[in-house]
DNA sequence: ACGTAAGCGAGACGGTACGTCGCGTCTTACC
DNA sequence: GGTAAGACGCGACGTACCGTCTCGCTTACGT
């Protein structure tokens, strides 16, 4: 690991321009935010600020990777076996609910009205990566091949984070309306009716259907 | 009506400024677009711009008022019965995705990764008042009322919208790989399967119906 | 004569402008006076302005060339025969404070300090003209021929003017104080005590002095 | 002194932009030379012009202010004994033109055709008050009361500034055909014979005195 | 008196300058 | 070495005014 862990005044004025920066944004809109704002609010000099980031976009990229990387770090374990259910929300689902939860501030802005249009992009990409290995975990524990799919794969993965982010954004605006583990029961629901079943994914567990 | 036709002038400017509204917005994303970029593009005298306009922001949503005008008077009309089919596309949803062809270009580059903050959520507010309708008489048409459902109603159908765009998406990226009639389809089964069926939807109520 | 007397709403338009720049000038001053301030003003169309007048300052020239033409012909007039007198003002002193009187309310604003830099320059230059073969009638009067003066000739003389417009300045400014005959006669007295003396022109008709 | 002289960066800025103004002035009006031109012309970005002066009226009064610093400084020293005569120049008289000839470039432009309407009229004031003074001096030193003057005394107080003025252009437009103090000569005479003569303040009394 | 040519109103437009804001760089001085 | 303070160049902003043009209406003048 050639990363030294910077000195504590450092870390600090990074910290400072961090909270500024999600605070101003959620009060009047990332555009509307200068790195003039972000260091009076951080009570920072504006020099200072060059010294550590690009510009603002530069800011928010780096904070970004590392929550991304508490994401991944969450997410991604091993996750041995896996069975597609309507009953009990997927491990790793529960997880990224967790993880959402734990930085709800920023995930909130950032998927308003208020938020920044690359960022989406972004985290739709890393729930796509999350489910998409998942995806073939399940379809490859089908035993038969399926012949031919309701809708194009591609396009009923895509959906799926799609689904996704639509949960996040139902539950970071309503602040958490409910549960982590209940949020992550529907989305693991729709996400198995919809995409999976277009897919030809059996539902093996489930009781009731046919 | 109280508003007459701008004069043909009028009309030429406000055109060759979306133009190079969208043109540049393609090339280098919004928030780099200049007003001296469009106006430079446009042929257009910089202080012309501001004589329609209040800004860059003013003129995408002017744009974007007309468009979604001619999306409204598509996909609103009539349309005395439905019913609901994994077989054949929703109506509605042809006429959607023909819209979609026809305002390509913008809808491509403000979804893609140049695209606005604001514009999606618009996007999805448009798409939600044309499907929440189609879903209240989809559940209606239903004999009894369904007690409970597998995911919180409002949950599932904000699910719908983002199926639809996450679908425009993948059908704009690809340079509507396929025919917008299939699009449509794919499009309907998976709104069907997924949010519907967690409402309750029966899917096998559907061919019963005349 | 080749011009023709223009049509009455040419008259009136040109009034109407006319009216309203001195009025304006009076107000904020002529640089602060824009032609849609004057178009506005004299209930006229803007591009009509420009159908008479290349711009506010040709709009300001010729009406001046109108108010100097009456002026010359006020005082140039023949005057056959002229004495010194610190008693009576000089007949064409008069005849020029008349003139001002008439036109107060444009050389009050002119000669303001809201006036304009270069028409006190061409009032000094008509002053200058006007004054300058009574001085050298007064001085061909001389029986001798002076040789030398107080101070060069033409600097005195160009004092002259500096003490007409002083005095124009007062009167103006105090709204006319003094009767006209009156302020003509200290001008007079001014003028053949300083510019006068210094040039050597003897004071005949006065009694009491040496 | 709270003032602390400026940085060197700052006060070499501000050197540039006043002499671009004169230079400029010089060459095509004061009306005429724009921002833009200044900071052009002083290779001084637009924006820093506007970091040190309001606008280009601002540049003018302050450069001004310091013009006028000096010229007080100059001429309102002591004088603690004084004698009107036609022989001598007045020592004050003969400090105004040596400050006149160092500042030169400025007080040719600001009084020539193509200066700015309100400069003359500062320049009269500072003129005014500084001969106010000298004048209630050599009439207190009149051992008698004078009980009527030729001419209001305001105004024959008025027409000193005028002369003054009228020299410093005379001597300005001729690039200082003569010396400082044959002008200066000249002024005094020219003062004396009219102004203080029609006052009553008498020439013989000079001699007399100490 | 009346038809017609002019004068005129309305408003879009290109163009120059304005004064302001934000960006990113640099220098100087402090700790 | 990290930070504060602030001058500076640069590019864009949104606005004001300028002078031009085109399109129609109306008005007063000449026959």
């Amino acid at each position: 690991m050639s990363k030294t862990k910077p000195e504590l005044r450092v870390r600090r004025t990074r910290k400072h321009l961090w909270d500024a920066l999600i605070r101003l944004t959620t009060e009047k809109g990332y555009h509307a935010v200068s790195v003039k704002d972000i260091t009076e609010r951080a009570m920072v000099n504006r020099v200072t600020f060059y010294r550590h980031y690009e510009d603002k976009h530069d800011l928010l990229m780096r904070g970004m990777d590392e929550i991304f990387d508490d994401l991944v770090a969450r997410t991604r374990p091993p996750l041995s076996s896996y069975r597609v259910s309507l009953d009990r929300p997927a491990p790793n689902a529960s997880a990224f609910f967790q993880h959402v939860r734990e930085y709800g501030e920023f995930y909130r802005v950032m998927l308003g009205k208020n938020g920044v249009s690359g960022v989406e992009a972004r985290i739709r990409k890393h729930i796509d990566e999350l489910f998409h290995e998942r995806l073939e975990l399940a379809r490859q524990s089908q035993s038969g091949i399926v012949a031919e799919t309701m809708v194009p794969p591609d396009l009923a993965i895509s959906s799926i984070s799609a689904i996704v982010l639509s949960m996040m954004r139902w539950w970071l605006e309503g602040s958490f309306p409910v549960d982590g583990e209940e949020i992550a029961l529907y989305t693991t629901r729709l996400i198995v009716l919809g995409p999976y079943r277009a897919l030809g994914v059996e539902i093996r567990t489930i009781t009731g259907e046919g």
